[in-house]
DNA sequence: TTAGACCAGTGGTCATACCATGCACACCAG
DNA sequence: CTGGTGTGCATGGTATGACCACTGGTCTAA
């Protein structure tokens, strides 16, 4: 008990693993290593690190599970700008386990989306508003497909999330994209119960692209939050009675 | 080329990590297990999946990323029910590789913060209301202190996304803290120059919480909105007229 | 009864050897 | 000169066996 206290009287704040995560993880915070950098061999660093490999390896791992670095065979490791691609793979377990983490995240998603409309009333260009355009004018032709109405839908949110023009916002809205896509498909099954649901669909998305071609911030934040609203609505009598007519 | 194909002919569709990976994906996804249960040892895990000891621990260090497991020293790998908290470590490393992106991080955290006071208004408890009048009194008090405003500042604004009661909101608020935090020092810089931004300061937080106790969510997220606008403005003269009376 | 020591189970680490892949360079044939 | 080809090295990928360190329960002795 007290023997072992003796053996690190010095710096041994932590051990292996950790000491070596924080390591590569200060590189990163501090900008010592940059994307497109390649980091030393594994021998290399393990060796400068006072580490074994295997150890070294979890640490490079977990990194790469985080999305910051690549681990190529045969070449290296190297850094690269995380994207939300790993994010996939944490929203597949978190849902299976906890389905309620749904209406969570949808209200971060809702915090987006109305922030982003917003911006893209004073920051949508030509390009946005034709890609919108085109996204609305599918979102109208898939109303009585399932599945493609999803992807329409889907797609129609992200062009606006787009048209905000703001990197972080979009960022965080793709990290919920697999999770969304999937709620979007969920509410197409609605389609069938509720026939009035094919109208509001349409409509709504249509106001939405009118709220910001009109570049009207306030008009196009109430709209969408309306509209997220209402959704929310059916998803609620669908789960609350399950029969209907 | 040709030679390698002969030899996986069968099934080889991964090997090592990635088996080990899916496999233990599979076991969760199909709720094979469930959360507080206790995986195998590892020795005998790998025994059973036919790898070795290093390349087990790679993937349960994966899924301890990803939020999915506890790695307890002396006790074991246990299942726990993934939370919002893995996605600090991400955002950490996503936010952190992009200096010049503390003017888009600022408009996310406006759009996490903008929905929290709506969900605030609908589910503050009496605590959460109570630290909030806390916090704007400790706003009021360090109104002349540059640092200790700062800190005021964040842990008022943080009272106010933990009012809103939605777990992904706060993560994501969190993982911006470092940077806001920088940024309210900054603005606490311009104190000085512009003797008017302390009232601003003191009146549009003690506004901003009226409006929350009143539950009003409409008027909660316009003030809040100006609240930001303002403080944009303040930073923008700063920045354009380096001189000032 | 209880405080302490002990022990078995489990994760944590290490060292070394060998296999597998990619890439570049040199080499050879045209 | 040119193009393809093969060989070798650097690097990641895996296996093995041993030992250390922590936790929890059990057993012993006061």
């Amino acid at each position: 008990m007290h023997t072992s206290a003796i053996t690190r009287t010095e710096e041994t704040p932590n051990k292996g693993f950790d000491k070596v995560f924080a390591f590569l993880r200060e590189q990163f915070l501090a900008g010592a290593i940059q994307p497109g950098d390649r980091l030393s061999p594994e021998r290399e660093l393990c060796l400068r690190l006072g580490v074994s490999r295997p150890v070294l390896r979890e640490a490079l791992r977990a990194l790469s599970m985080l999305g910051v670095v690549d681990i190529l065979h045969g070449v290296g490791t190297v850094v690269r700008r995380p994207d939300t691609s790993v994010l996939d793979e944490f929203f597949t377990f978190a849902l299976a386990q906890q389905p309620d983490m749904a209406d969570d995240v949808l209200e971060a998603r809702i915090a987006i989306e109305c922030q982003a409309i917003r911006l893209a009333c004073s920051r949508a260009t030509l390009a946005d508003l034709e890609r919108l355009r085109a996204a609305l004018e599918d979102v109208r032709r898939t109303i009585n497909d399932e599945t493609a109405g999803a992807t329409s839908d889907y797609i129609f949110h992200e062009a606006l999330v787009r048209a905000g023009h703001a990197p972080t916002l979009l960022c965080l809205y793709r990290a919920m994209a697999p999770l969304l896509h999937r709620t979007h498909q969920e509410r197409r099954v609605l389609v069938r119960r509720y026939a009035d649901i094919k109208r509001y669909v349409a409509e709504d998305h249509e106001r939405i692209f009118e709220a910001v071609v009109a570049r009207d911030e306030a008009r196009a934040d109430a709209i969408l939050r309306k509209h997220f609203a209402i959704g929310d609505e059916y998803r609620h009598r669908a789960a609350t009675s399950a029969v209907m007519p």
